[in-house]
DNA sequence: TGCATATTTCGTTCATTGGCGAAGTAAGCA
DNA sequence: TGCTTACTTCGCCAATGAACGAAATATGCA
């Protein structure tokens, strides 16, 4: 139960479920989900760490990057599946295929630049 | 988006995710429900009423009686999906399993002689 | 019609959660 | 060793949500 419980409480926030679904391509570092999300960065890694917590992203970090990533084939079978709904059931949505259209230009930005002005805010 | 996060938000509560399962084996009144929850009637009646914007459950009213009961095949296909990942998810929960055997108790009672009892609180 | 009963709605209280900025931590570089 | 940078944790405030009891809304029955 409190398995489950984590899972549905971190899904039900709608920030973090547009976070789930801009890492659907691939992995993400804070700031650039920060630049994308347009919260404070504070904001940004508590409701990844949510997000951790509940097993929907898998996290790894390079150096001082933290990359976010949506779990692979380690992470249980409970929020495997409940990723694989949040996909299908976002698959159509306005709001995601925006920031799907926002994150290929926070991608194209140098990481290095856009780092600095995130963390200098 | 907005159905999407009606189904999370509905599911990311405890005794919502408990009122689903209780569910599993047929409808029940808000009485009966009311009875297994131990909350008070206007409580369990509100956590109907989410779960009824969300989808994830039928509603018919027979007399005086509201009868609730998990969807059918009206119901959209996301709440459908969701309904059956909380099902597989919480299939081995002790809480869950506790429910159940306190709701066959519920269910021998008399329909008549527990409403009158529960709207007497 | 009037009364009992099953449920919902309303108003209030208390706990939880999302947001921010500031301070703290960890990692690379001069 | 310091300094910058990427991120997290902490402390606070505003907003949301769960709980209750009381009042309102059906519905059936005398």
């Amino acid at each position: 139960m409190r398995d489950c419980l984590n899972i549905t409480k971190a899904l039900s926030d709608e920030n973090r479920l547009r976070m789930l679904m801009a890492l659907r391509d691939g992995e993400l570092c804070v700031c650039q989900l920060t630049e994308l999300m347009g919260l404070a960065m504070s904001t940004v890694s508590k409701h990844l760490s949510i997000l951790y917590q509940a097993g929907l992203v898998d996290a790894r970090k390079e150096g001082r990057w933290m990359y976010y990533s949506l779990p692979g084939k380690g992470a249980s079978p409970a929020a495997r599946e409940a990723a694989t709904w949040v996909r299908r059931s976002l698959a159509n949505s306005e709001q995601i295929a925006d920031d799907a259209r926002r994150l290929k230009k926070v991608l194209a930005m140098d990481l290095t630049e856009l780092c600095k002005r995130q963390c200098g805010n």
